[in-house]
DNA sequence: GACTAAATTGTAAACGCTTTACAAAAAGTC
DNA sequence: GACTTTTTGTAAAGCGTTTACAATTTAGTC
């Protein structure tokens, strides 16, 4: 492997010349910043990364810890995330902290303490007391998505009004016996997500003088299969059956969908379904739905980082409580239509 | 941030003492690893990582590159090395080469030269020949997963293998009209899987004299849309409707079958439907698929790096040509059938 | 208790780069 | 042409560890 120097006495230059050269961040003659970078191409050269972070303190790297990889919403982000950052020169470290409370523990004393990120993005993460004291000492950006982290940027959709307007399109639609599933509080998803969304559905009922029943109140896991399941058992039974039904995840609803099917049930003319999240396959299954724009938040978030990281004077308000509340919408696709009466 | 001077002076040893005894790999008598630990304890000392990188050339962290993140196979891989690797105390530096040409060769020609890995695992990778050329300047341990990386690891399934038995199991219950929907060669998946797979396809019906026709062999994406529009146009078509149907992922598997739903056909009483990965979502949709155990690929591919890692002598043998086979098994489910004559 | 061997500890030199005085050269200015 | 100012190059000082090597302490033996 080619170091500094090789490239410097190859360019006929010093180390320091060939360090500005290559960083671009100070004077240096054309003719001299022509043979560095010549020298460099020609040996293969690139900059150690730990020199230069002992040297400088930076690291063009970013940590991102989440609770899980393997469903849609993470891996919408991470590959939104991962895309930005490298097209920007940052490198992206990933911890998962499915794994137990050792693990988790690990990642926030251990790992993130190594210094090898420059900041932190924090999805659907719901900090303990205890990590949130560490990702303190830590002394960098922290940016958060769909999560609550005190004294952090974070981005988030409003969940309450998201639970209302479902809510609300059904209403308008006709429809007054309306189920609602919810996720768990205590999956993986670490936010309170599933009351806010909960809470929306109950206030539009409410507003609209109409009730829910607690039988219409059902608790999944945001798995296609949670929805069959659960969707099976609410319009299975002749003596509760809904006519609409908003799920907490587009893959509910379409486990709701595919169950309604199985009941002889026609969406949407018998009933309605709609979700949340604008899922890949939301448009295939015809799903009304309410989008999030996941990959935006990404990008968004990443563009945060970076620009806090690029702040000179960064140290003075590391830590900001700031919340952008992100912008959803209906989609109205052909899931939902009026109640048949 | 302590440093380990701080560190050492107030346990009262020297620095080299300290090291020695958070390291644990050299001689410290229990009275000074007791005060180092203390002090260490006290102060939430955490070695710096581009330091320690710097001294001993480790980076305790490995490099994962994948075509893409954001589908099952490739999260699924995901979630399996993360948990494992940092079990072992190692990071984990995702590289996802979607982007473009452009992108793809900065990921090999720049970053991964920064040094900021020990060793690279490569997911359905197929690299130019220039990639290769970089891997071995490179000059780390190579395992790929799913891919033909010459000079590297590999583990993989055995693909011809998996579409012949597929196919063998459906002629096994009597069917003589068989199709497949194979994946495409030009989507993000690197390898030379389809091919493989339809080879065995083929094999298999000619072993058992059957032929297969042109119309019945489509080639799809490996989406839940792709199966479903392929075999609706198979199912739909009176002339040469399939009685079964190989597909080269269960998500296409999940597509036909929902497409032979929708065209009133009974699975599997009058198509039978086979798949391949054993997906999350294969028992739901009860699809008779054959395994591949993916997470177990990626334990094991990780475990084959910290093995080598961990050699003493492994400059040797970096690059060594070796090919796992990966076990794979028929998991028959109820979406096969005897063919219904 | 003296002598040797073994275990422990400390010192100082890397590791590969960036930074930064400081010196030197070039370019303006009057 | 003498004097500033600007640009460029030089050389040395870190950055926070690890690790030979040397020095010191401890244990073991007769």
């Amino acid at each position: 492997m080619a170091g500094i120097e090789d490239v410097a006495k190859l360019a006929g230059v010093s180390t320091a010349t060939v360090s500005r050269a290559l960083s671009g961040k100070d004077h240096v003659s054309a003719k001299a910043r022509a043979a560095v970078e010549a020298a460099a191409a020609e040996l293969g050269y690139v900059v150690s990364h730990s020199a230069y972070t002992l040297a400088t303190g930076r690291n063009r790297n970013i940590g991102v810890v989440m609770p899980q990889v393997d469903r849609w919403f993470f891996s919408t982000i991470l590959e939104a995330t991962e895309k930005e950052l490298i097209s920007n020169g940052y490198d992206l470290t990933l911890y998962n902290l499915r794994g137990g409370e050792n693990h988790r523990s690990q990642v926030f004393q251990e790992f993130l303490m190594r210094g090898r990120v420059d900041a932190v993005l924090a999805v659907a993460i719901r900090p303990t007391a205890e990590e949130i004291l560490a990702l303190e000492r830590l002394g960098k950006p922290v940016v958060g998505i769909g999560g609550i982290i005190p004294g952090a940027r974070t981005i988030e959709m409003d969940d309450f009004a998201a639970g209302k307007l479902a809510t609300e399109h059904l209403i308008s639609l006709g429809h007054t016996r309306i189920a609602n599933i919810s996720g768990d509080v205590f999956t993986n998803w670490e936010f309170n997500q599933p009351g806010l969304r909960r809470a929306g559905y109950l206030e539009a009922l409410k507003s609209a003088g109409l009730e829910s029943k607690e039988a219409w109140q059902l608790t999944g896991d945001y798995t296609i299969q949670s929805g069959y399941q659960h969707a099976k058992q609410l319009f299975g039974d002749p003596r509760n059956a809904p006519t609409a039904l908003f799920c907490n995840s587009d893959e509910m609803a379409i486990g709701a969908i595919l169950a309604a099917k199985d009941l002889g049930l026609r969406v949407p003319q018998d009933v309605s379904v709609i979700g949340i999240d604008d899922h890949d396959l939301a448009a295939f299954f015809g799903i009304t739905t309410i989008t999030q724009t996941v990959s935006d938040q990404a990008t968004f978030a990443v563009k945060t980082i970076l620009e806090l990281l690029n702040d000179p004077d960064l140290g003075s308000h590391v830590n900001v409580d700031q919340n952008t509340v992100w912008p959803s919408e209906l989609i109205v696709r052909s899931s939902t239509a009026r109640v048949n009466s």
